[in-house]
This record gives C-alpha cells, sequence and structure tokens, in this order.
RNA sequence: GCCCCCGUAGCUCAGUGGAUAGAGCACCGGCCUCCGGAGCCGGAAGCGUAGGUUCGAUUCCUACCGGGGGUGCCA
C-alpha cells in the first residue's frame, strides 16, 4: 500500500513523534499511516498503528494505543489525543491549527494545494492521451481521455513532477493511403465502397485541400507513379488538415499539447524504426521464423511473440510502437498511457517492448479507461466512423461547454463505463454537479462583491481575529479546507481525477452549509432579530468570516484549476 | 476458448484492509421581510452469491451468477 503522504508539516511531525513513540514504548517499529476518520466527531486525524501491532507485539490493541499515547511528546497544535473504538489513537487538534490555515491558504494562493514529492520520486513524465487516427474527427468518447489525461498531467505537475503532454499521429501506413483515397474520391465524385472514410469531415478537408491547392492535386501527377502514389500524397496533406481541426478542437476545450509526434516524420523518415529493429535484434530480443522478423515478448509477460518486420519486409505497426517507445524513452523517464478498452490487448506487448528495450517496466505505466456510452434520452447513438453517424466532439462542446464535458468525465473513476447522454448533459444541465461546486465559487465572488459595494473593510488577513471562528460550520470548513494538499497528492499518486472532483463537491457543500448558517455581512436592515445579527454586533466576527471565505474560494478555484474547468465569478 | 473491466440506495456513481458504507438525481416533509433557493435541514432506501486470508473485508484471493469490452504477419 501507498503510504499517505507526508506533506503536510504538522503531519510529518506527528508522525515522527509518533515513531519516537513507539520505540520509547518498547514497541515493533511500525509505519504510524496516519487517515483521516470518516466521523469528524472522531477528531482530526487517526491512526491505527495500536490494530495493526497487535499481533507483532502479542498484546492487545488497546493496551498499544495507550502505551502510544503515554509516549508521545504531544505537539503544540495538538489540543487532544484519545483511544477509542477497538485501539484507534485519535488526534484533534487546537484551534491554532485552523487559524494558521486560513493564512496559509491566502499567503500561498494559487499554489496552494500543490506540493513536491521527494527528489528521488520526481520524474518526467511523458503523457499520451487521445492520440485517436487523424482519418477523421474526435468523437465525444475522445473527451474522456483529453478531459482525463490533462487533468492527470496537471496533477503530476502539481505534485513536482515534469511532465510532458503528448499526442502520438498515426499518419503512416496503409490508412493514410486509403484516408486519401477517399478524399480523391470524395473530391472528383467517384464511388465510395465499405472500407473508405466517410463524413461531413471528409468532405470538408477535401473542399479545404481544393481550396488550397486547386483541383489538380486531385490529378495523378508524374511523380506519382501512379494511384497508390496519388492517394498516399493527398492521404498526407488530408491528414495533417484533419490532425489541425484535431488540434483546434482539443484547444477549444482547453487541452493543449507540448507535442504533436507524428509516426511519419518522426519513425519512418529518421530511421527510428530501422534503429530500434537493429537495437533490438543486438539485444538478443529478436529472431527469424517464417520469414518474419519476432520480437520476445511471450518472455516478458505477453500471450506470445509479436511480428516486428512482416515476411515481405515491411515493419508492422507493432514495430513502430517500439520505435515511439524508444523515442519517448529517451526524452522522458517515466512514461504514462492512457488508452481505451478497447486497446487493452496492447498492455502486454506494449510492456513486453519496454522490457525488451531495457526500460525498467515500472516505469512505463499503461492506464486501461472504460470506454463511452453515447445516449440520447436513455438510447444509445450508435457510433459507426463508417456510416459517418458519429457524434463529434465538438458539436457537444458548442453545446453543452468544455466544464460540462470535462467534469462529466473526470469524477467518474477510469474503470467504470461512462453514460454520455446529450439529452440530460445538455437539457438538465443545471442537475450536473459541476455547477454545484462552480456555484460555490460564484457566491463566494459575490459576497466579496457585496462587501465592497457596502465600503465592508475586512482588514488584513493576518491581523484578523480568526479565534472567534468556532462555529460547528466553520470548523468543518477551516477541516475541508485542509484536505486540499493530501487529495491532490493521492489523485496524483493513483492517477484518479474523480478524488479531486469527489472533494470539489464535499468542499463545496461545506461552504453552502456554512454560508446558510453563518452570516458573513451584517444585514443591511439593522434589526437586532434578523438572522446575523450576530454579526453587526461582532464587527471582528464578520471579518474573520470574510477571510474564511476568500480562503474557500481560493481552494475551491484552486481544485477547479487541477481539473481545467473554470471557476467563475458570476453564473 | 483466453484476457480485461464492472456489479454498492429505485437510478447515476464515490469509497484500493479499519470505527455508524457516502453524494447527486428521483420520492416524502420542512427553511427566504436577511450576503445568490443553481442553496440549506430532516426522512425513507444499499455492498450480486458462496467460500477463503485477516484481530478486522465493500476493499485482497478463489469459484459461481449477471452486464460490458477485447482477442489479426489490420492500420
Amino acid at each position: 500500500m501507498a503510504r499517505t503522504p507526508l506533506i503536510d508539516p504538522v503531519l510529518a511531525d506527528l508522525d515522527v513523534r509518533l515513531r519516537a513513540a513507539l520505540v520509547a514504548a518498547g514497541l515493533p517499529e511500525a509505519d504510524p499511516d496516519l487517515e483521516k476518520p470518516k466521523q469528524a466527531d472522531h477528531g482530526d486525524w487517526a491512526t491505527t498503528v495500536a490494530l495493526r501491532l497487535a499481533g507483532p507485539a502479542r498484546r492487545k490493541p488497546r493496551e498499544i494505543a495507550q502505551l502510544v499515547v503515554d509516549h508521545l511528546d504531544v505537539p503544540e497544535v495538538v489540543a487532544e489525543v484519545s483511544i477509542a473504538g477497538p485501539g484507534f489513537v485519535n488526534v484533534r487538534f487546537a484551534h491554532r491549527y485552523h487559524e494558521d490555515l486560513v493564512r496559509r491558504v491566502l499567503t500561498e494562493g494559487t499554489r496552494y494545494g500543490h506540493s513536491q514529492v521527494p527528489a528521488t520520486e520526481r520524474r518526467h513524465v511523458n503523457v499520451e492521451f487521445v492520440s485517436a487516427n487523424p482519418t477523421g474527427p474526435l468523437h465525444v468518447g475522445a473527451g474522456r481521455w483529453a478531459a482525463t489525461g490533462d487533468a492527470i498531467a496537471e496533477l503530476l505537475s502539481a505534485t513536482g513532477h515534469q511532465v510532458t503532454r503528448e499526442y502520438y499521429v498515426n499518419d503512416a501506413g496503409e490508412q493514410i493511403r486509403l484516408f486519401g483515397e477517399s478524399l480523391v474520391l470524395v473530391a472528383t465524385g467517384g464511388e465510395l465502397t465499405e472500407e473508405h472514410y466517410r463524413g461531413h469531415a471528409i468532405v470538408e478537408v477535401a473542399e479545404q485541400l481544393r481550396a488550397t491547392h486547386g483541383q489538380e492535386l486531385f490529378a495523378v501527377q508524374p511523380e506519382d507513379d501512379g494511384e497508390a502514389g496519388r492517394a498516399a500524397r493527398v492521404g498526407v496533406l488530408g491528414v495533417e488538415a484533419m490532425r489541425q481541426r484535431i488540434q483546434d478542437g482539443l484547444h477549444a476545450m482547453g487541452v493543449d499539447f507540448d507535442v504533436w509526434f507524428s509516426e511519419r516524420e518522426g519513425l519512418h523518415e529518421t530511421g527510428a524504426i530501422e534503429a530500434t529493429i537493429a537495437e533490438l535484434t543486438e539485444r538478443g530480443e529478436a529472431y527469424e521464423a517464417e520469414g518474419a522478423l519476432f520480437l520476445r515478448t511471450a518472455e516478458h509477460g505477453d500471450d506470445k511473440d509479436r511480428v516486428l518486420r512482416r515476411s515481405d519486409g515491411r515493419p508492422t505497426y507493432f514495430a513502430a510502437d517500439c520505435a515511439y517507445l524508444r523515442d519517448k524513452w529517451s526524452r522522458a523517464d517515466q512514461l504514462y498511457y492512457l488508452l481505451g478498452a478497447d486497446h487493452h490487448g496492447y498492455v502486454d506487448r506494449l510492456k513486453a517492448a519496454a522490457a525488451c528495450l531495457g526500460v525498467p517496466p515500472e516505469r512505463v505505466e499503461i492506464r486501461i479507461g472504460q470506454l463511452v456510452n453515447l445516449l440520447r434520452g436513455g438510447e444509445p447513438v450508435r457510433m459507426s466512423k463508417r456510416a459517418g453517424e458519429t457524434i463529434d466532439l465538438d458539436e457537444v462542446l458548442e453545446e453543452v461547454g468544455s466544464d460540462v464535458v470535462r467534469y462529466h468525465f473526470l469524477r467518474q473513476g477510469l474503470d467504470t463505463t461512462v453514460d454520455f447522454d446529450l439529452a440530460v448533459v445538455a437539457a438538465q444541465s443545471m442537475e450536473n454537479p459541476v455547477y454545484y461546486v462552480q456555484y460555490a465559487h460564484a457566491r463566494i465572488a459575490s459576497v466579496l462583491r457585496n462587501a465592497d459595494e457596502r465600503g465592508f473593510d475586512p482588514g488584513e488577513g493576518d491581523d484578523a481575529d480568526l479565534s472567534l471562528l468556532t462555529h460547528p460550520a466553520e470548523l468543518a470548513l477551516l477541516t475541508a479546507m485542509a484536505g486540499l494538499p493530501l487529495v491532490v497528492a493521492e489523485a496524483a499518486e493513483l492517477r484518479a481525477t474523480q478524488r479531486l472532483a469527489r472533494y470539489a463537491e464535499e468542499l463545496a457543500g461545506t461552504f453552502h452549509r456554512f454560508y446558510t448558517e453563518c452570516r458573513i455581512l451584517a444585514p443591511a436592515s439593522g434589526d437586532a432579530d434578523a438572522p446575523g445579527a450576530e454579526v453587526a454586533e461582532d464587527p471582528a466576527l464578520g471579518r474573520a468570516r470574510y477571510h474564511l471565505a476568500v480562503a474557500a474560494k481560493q481552494v475551491l478555484a484552486n481544485a477547479l484549476a487541477l481539473l481545467r474547468v473554470s471557476a467563475p465569478e458570476r453564473m
């Protein structure tokens, strides 16, 4: 199990003290493993170390817990240490901890929630995602990979890793010739067969090419050396045009890649594929059989050996995969692949390829996401590329907006199949959880505007008497706000965007409850019985709540920023 | 056949060894002379089945049942 990252200095200190207590009590060494209790009244943090030591120490858990507590050098920020249940050691912070937190959030601003993994775990992570074939527009399902890959990249970056967002463009091989042939047929009024690409985007790209290069582009040229050459020539241009459309569409969603890696330019034309095959052969990982060249992937966990070079001498697509992996490894030290479930068969061979190339398997991380069911009013929408019936990501983005699309995908784990119902997402969009979170942010912004208009003087955050924040709703909000750094660290570690999304929802809810129960600005009426009169009576309380709200707004904004969802001032 | 994913509230999903399993939607009942009711409070409702590991299992293992996807010298 991954240890809870002790990125919070207070927790790190507590961790050290707990370890010291174990030693002082003559108990076996163990990881204190601090965790957050589900129940708020169990305290701020808890450790199960006594439960886990019961076996090795051959004593009752509660006795061990008592020993730990007796030997613990309790730090100043801890108000109370108690033993509960079968042997939990619960820790409750002093109020000062919460006061410090508000100041910390205000000081760190947009950086609050970010952290640094230990230097030994810091990586340059190449995050490859989407990588859909540039032979057609992106469909809605690709939005899931776009949103997820982008947020993962953001999380990794926020935890101290260096990140490269990369899109692999499959712009080589048979499909490009076929794509070019499709364009030629569309442009010259020829008849498309079953195997050809079609759809409105193909027509548009054909028209675009005609507008740029003229109709003669689609005629066989002397240098084409026949119709296949013409198809390839047109295909290269068409693919680039389609790729640009994809790039623009992703940009509209706020997803921008650092590297658009062309298979043709980066692997075929540079000779990288041949070089990779040569290296694999040199390493003794390849062998000839039946006229073809095989890679010994079966020795590294794959079902069977895979062909690198066909008997006719052409390298396989898999050979390009190997070359690409090798190229990425020369530019990064951790490779993250985000693939759809339709590619799960690639996992073993890709990891085997890495092993054959001498890349440590743990540095090649392949995540499989389940596919997206596109529905309209509960009825499945066919996503057949051939018939051109796909629903483009662009259309959906235009209809419901990037925030809704991104959040819808990010709040669910990768291994659940996501239903994307256009009717639900578009028509009932006000019920989308993303609005719940954004509303909390906009609501705070609204209060701050009102305060400004009324000439409310909040003073400096440092001067505010934050010790006045003792209402249960205030304490709950403070506790929730304190959670962001750990949530970010865990979400990054687990590559689990839904952790952060659910946290944001929880935080928003905590704020809404605070807002309902605790008035920030005194009511305009001055009525002593009006709700919020306590604020009018104690202006210092109003100032403290004001700074709490500012800090809460910051935390919400930071959580949304990591998901790359907007945090609006107004809705 | 083999491989992967899923099965938690009526529905959509959180919860990757700990205490009383959480949200949203839907349903029932409350809350605006007051900072945004896109909100808040309360109610009813659940871990597919059977074993195993463990002090402790929704979580890990095995089998079974149910649903989804994959399985090419295609690209």
